[in-house]
DNA sequence: GCGACGATTGGCT
DNA sequence: GCCAATCGTCGCC
């Protein structure tokens, strides 16, 4: 089973009980997608907004394409982009439950509380080892890749974390009973 | 050429 | 709850 790329925010809610898995030095690490937000270039949030650019180049590729960008200087978050070529569009992925790897994850996070290893979007990428040599590359054809769909019981929308315009899209989307999902909830 | 700022996090008051 | 850390990109002087 494939997630649904053909728009972030039909994408957004589909990526939600896949499998996120990185391969580094033949280890795996990965876990199950429980929150992401949909982002695309009509949106004044989005780093799609306003054109292409050069920070933003990869948001432009074809779906499945990777868009690492470094955020406050400090932490990778990562996008899976949607829609066709030259669409701007992307899937913000915010939180995992850790599921393989959990030992590389804890030394790559320099804790062993379960809960704090990926329950944020610069969280994860440092549990996973996702650094700005997967920008541009595609989910099918690097060391990241999706895995199994696993059920998903139920999903709440709500708006969006960290964002200072468009903040009332309610374009973020979790998995209702997951404790894996980032904290600073504003509900 | 230079300055302001951000899709965050963790440590301190 | 508040604020500093830290740097690539972009917009403006």
């Amino acid at each position: 089973m494939s997630p649904n790329l053909k728009s972030a925010l039909e994408a957004a809610p589909s990526l939600l009980g896949f499998e996120l898995i990185h391969t580094v030095d033949g280890v795996d690490i990965g876990g199950i997608i429980v929150e992401t937000e949909a982002y695309d270039m009509h949106d004044p949030a989005s780093h799609a907004y306003g054109g292409e650019r050069i920070r933003n180049a990869s948001l432009y590729k074809e779906a499945g394409t990777i868009y690492v960008y470094l955020i406050y200087g400090i932490h990778y978050c990562v996008n899976i982009v949607t829609g066709n070529k030259g669409h701007g569009q992307g899937v913000l992925i915010r939180a995992l439950e850790p599921t393989i790897g959990l030992e590389a994850m804890k030394a790559n996070r320099g804790t062993k509380a379960l809960k704090n290893l990926t329950n944020g979007p610069g969280k994860l990428t440092q549990a996973l080892g996702i650094g700005p040599g997967l920008n541009g590359r595609h989910i099918g054809n690097s060391s990241l890749r999706l895995g199994d769909k696993h059920p998903v019981a139920d999903i709440t929308q709500t708006t969006r974390i960290g964002i200072t315009k468009a903040a009332d899209l309610p374009w973020r989307f979790y998995v209702t009973s997951s404790p894996f999902v980032s904290s600073r909830v504003s509900v």
